[in-house]
DNA sequence: ATTAAATTTTAGACATGCCTAAAAATACTA
DNA sequence: TAGTATTTTTAGGCATGTCTAAAATTTAAT
């Protein structure tokens, strides 16, 4: 139906609109597409000639209702991957993107239908973040950023906010996975630093940097 | 680093290589990929250019190893998801094949060694075809045509000649599936269809046309 | 309000993969 | 063996998606 580079627009617009709410600038889609803005203007040019985006010279994009029902199933089909790749595979979660941004391009309703089932319907990817249903619905996350929440909190640990390959390895490394329960003991006033109590009543200590890129649930 | 296409052009002059050992023509390339003379030759000319085939002029093309090897890649890929479309997703045998077009393209040779062992490294796929190996052996095809079994000769059903979505969903009518057991009752020597009989002790005809696509192990 | 800077679009080009129509080479046939 | 039929290649073109460089527009700064 649409094409891996179609689905790659609308995936990037969705993503952007999600943070801004206004219309979103070929710059910025160039940048997260690592394309150029001339590229970007053909592109969206075409896209809203197929009504998947409104689109006005020098101000920017907006998804219509059909494009981003494109983008969210794309997201979905995605998310499941990622899914699969971890809990069936055993692929570590700092390595199922690359593979999930091939494979959420495979164009076929009941496989998804069915890869679904076979996952138990989960309802969160492997970083925790939310997966679409069937009908193109989206949970917003209701995960706040560990940096944010007062000392002596009990928490879950529930997603990230960074992706990256570096981020998620560190994460290993200090033994931060989803699920694990925490508090923060104490939070250093100088560099945002915190003293992590886990429940295996273990203490880490984590920088801002980390703090701010993990999301949690309160408890 | 390579591309859908030149992975199915080299997947379809592997197939054609299989029952010719001549090189193979243009036209026979053109026909099997539904496409045009013209463009075949373009594409030849190309693969030839990469190495992956030896080209001469109005000679036709023979694989070289490294172009067999690429089509036996993708030949593996192909089969292995067909396996868990089947045994993990509890798709058709019938329905398979066009989903599996699309993953074998699927570029991590991580995810098919994993995928590999998910599944208890499978001999044959759905159809009864052997899965090459990672290191890209395959194994030749030790089935026989159940038209060419003798009488009373039992048989296992163990794969199909004809891939066509209507044979296979003909066979599940039927009540045929791999690894079947009967053998032939009774051959008509007129039509050339036989009554065979089911290890249900039930016996069931089938034409001729249908013994020619069915392969058997004896046992 | 001008001017300068940044963003965005257009113009023109290139690579891939496909097509049709015509030419060239090969295979068949009388 | 000449002539015809078939196969294959070439020539020229089209669609998609990309790029650089230049022009147009918008935004920011004085
Ligand atoms: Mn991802
Ligand atoms: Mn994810
Ligand atoms: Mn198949
Ligand atoms: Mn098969």
């Amino acid at each position: 139906m649409y094409s891996f580079t179609e689905e790659n627009y609308l995936k990037a617009i969705y993503k952007l609109s999600e943070n801004n709410r206004q219309s979103i600038s070929t710059n910025a889609i160039a940048d997260l597409l690592q394309t150029k803005a001339a590229s970007v203007t053909d592109m969206i040019r075409k896209l809203a000639e197929k009504k998947l985006l409104k689109y006005e010279k020098y101000k920017g994009v907006e998804l219509t209702d059909k494009g981003k029902r494109v983008a969210v199933d794309t997201v979905r089909k995605h998310r499941l991957w990622e899914v699969f790749l971890c809990d069936k595979l055993k692929f570590g979660w700092d390595e199922v993107h690359d593979i999930a941004e091939q494979l959420e391009h495979i164009n076929s309703a009941l496989l998804i239908d069915k890869l679904d089932a076979f996952l138990g319907y989960p309802s969160h990817d492997p970083h925790g973040d939310p997966i679409p249903t069937k009908n193109g619905d989206i949970k917003k996350s209701e995960f706040v950023l560990l940096n944010t929440v007062k000392a002596l909190q009990p928490v879950i640990m529930s997603g990230v906010a960074d992706h990256s390959v570096l981020f998620l390895q560190h994460l290993d490394k200090i033994g931060l996975r989803l699920g694990t329960s925490c508090l923060i003991e104490e939070m250093n006033a100088y560099d945002g630093s915190l003293k992590l109590k886990l429940n295996s009543k273990q203490s880490i200590n984590i920088s801002k940097d980390v703090a701010k890129n993990i999301l949690v649930k309160p408890v």
